[in-house]
DNA sequence: TATGAATGAGAATTCATTCAT
DNA sequence: GATGAATGAATTCTCATTCAT
């Protein structure tokens, strides 16, 4: 990483302060009761500052939505990639299985971001983390014995991520209809059933 | 029914148009930016008559929705059920289709509904639309011959439900990753995988 | 009592209800806190009953303070005239301390009648409440010693009345500077020293 | 004291003039008849700015109540200082009466801080008032003769100070029972008779 | 008399955004 | 770049009062 100027550094320091505060607030008292100037209270900068780095409140929700998210997948990619699998099906699993033990351990998280675990962030996050990438080629390398064209590959991780974003959501947050532990056999049982031709 | 005396009537009146109103201005212009003003502006009555009927503006959101997601699932099975299919798996995905041929046709309905299409709102529903029921039993019925327990039965209806709401969202609304037309086909295959033990 | 026909009882029984419910509220959340809304509702009528009998909020809220302030004055003086006194002063401070015992048992009602227990209010009470007068004959009749004319008299009640007021007021409220129990003997020996010539 | 900069300057006199817009309309049209909107109007500051300085009506309210209260206090012990007296009496009196006539000039005043001139007020003032203090000395000083311990010079002068307060409210504000001018030589005789030991 | 739905003026409060320092 | 006082439009919500039934 480049050495930064005193300035430099000082300015990632406050917009990191703001990130976090603002992550903070929106996840314990919602989105909806967090002001502008509850973040920066909180931030420990000035009002004007955030209008230095964010246009308004949904724009440093939307950069907070998609970092968190891009670092979750980035990480469930690499801990997938850690492991040695016999079949692609049980990395798949493995994958979409870390994924739901993080957002079990951060239900607040899984709240502002849940359905926005959303196709239209994952294309967005390609250009900033590398590792997005290997999910994709995971499916591919996986796949290819069914012949899937590449079209039909994308369609197939949409529909396994939106199902699971779906029904974490709904599980872990109110806990309808069931337990996500509970759920657990189902979903990874329609995955399976999902993938193979 | 019972007769209603004038007032009685006028009162339904009243709280129909304050439904009628916020439901228009809630889809055009978005919940965020509909005022309660407007809402009783363009409903013809006085501010006060809102409180007279519901808490706040998320009171009537929330009951809005319940109404609008409860009459598609009421429709779709009420129309599902005029057809006559010879596999249950036909069945199942007339309803589905008909649910998101409905949603396309109603993309800002689909909009406000989207996250709140969950098992909750179904299970409110039970009480007052008797349809809705039969979506269960329909789906009992057709499987049958899979021996799956009431408990997985459930489930699956579930996931189903969580993956055809998310999907539509996603396509139909960012047409992302694709047009719902093109998503279709993977839809379907897919929910016929999961119905099959 | 005159019998009643059965519209003038309910009459009575609905104003009555409406006191109640007043005063209930009054004293438990604050005259600024209560609405007509909250009173009619409590006493199980209309609203627009609640104008068939008071011009407003304030006005029922005086008759309140009227009544309550007659009745403590009224059996405070009934009180004391069932008993024996060899001097003047002890029967004052018997009555005296009838009536701070009486607002240290109620102090929800001192709080709201405290502003108001005026000698405005106290010349009312005279046409209803015969035994106010009295009050009046037993100051008249403890003094005649002293000389005192009628309207020094009326004075020396008055100063008397308003100091025990805000006395109570302040030390059963407030509690300050001290506790009403300590600060009785002050009190008392005050009274003691302004009635003697 | 420190020179401000312009801004500090500029809040100060943004305050001030709340402080001043509020005491006007309260005491011209009342607490109840005058809005916020009323006062920023009037102090020619932005509705958002009166909520910069104070919580809500009721909190500029007792602000003013205190700096009033304390005011008089200070103003009346001051003025009595500059004076010299043979015996104290007279010159708890001069104080006294000091009081009493500047609540004649201010009949408005006198409404709002009426009861309140309590002292759980002159107990606040105490920290920023020094002058207050001195009230208590003189008291100590003058009563040194009767031998009255600390806490009984105390409760006296909570007596006084509340019967002048009700008195002036009463005879100031309602004119009754009689015309404060009327009223004074028994209030006098009465507080000359309660100092007496 | 009694009702209670409807009214709508008006009060309180919030909050994103600006801009002089 | 950073600050934070000031803004004032926008919004929510209250509530006394009326009046047709």
């Amino acid at each position: 990483m480049k050495r930064m100027s005193k300035v430099e550094e000082n300015k990632q320091l406050k917009e990191e302060s703001l990130y976090a505060a603002a992550y903070e607030l929106f996840t314990t008292q919602g989105i909806h009761n967090t002001a502008i100037n509850d973040i920066v209270k909180k931030a420990g900068v000035a009002k004007g500052t955030f209008y230095l780095y964010f246009k308004d409140k949904y724009d440093i929700l939307d950069k907070i939505v998609l970092k968190k998210s891009s670092q979750i997948l980035s990480q469930a990619i690499s801990e997938t990639n850690k492991e040695q699998f016999e079949k692609f099906e049980d990395k798949l699993l493995y994958f979409i299985d870390y994924i739901i033990e993080y957002l079990k351990e951060n239900k607040l998280l899984l709240k502002i971001i849940y359905k926005n675990l959303s196709w239209g962030i994952i294309k967005k996050a390609y250009k900033d983390y590398e590792e997005i990438n290997e999910i994709f080629y995971m499916f591919e390398e996986g796949l290819k014995d069914f012949n899937y064209e590449e079209e039909e590959i994308k369609k197939l991780l949409f529909i396994i991520l939106e199902l699971t974003g779906s029904v974490c959501y709904s599980c872990i947050i109110l806990n309808e209809p069931a337990d996500i532990d509970e759920m657990k056999p189902i979903l990874f049982s329609a995955i399976k059933k999902i993938i193979i031709r």
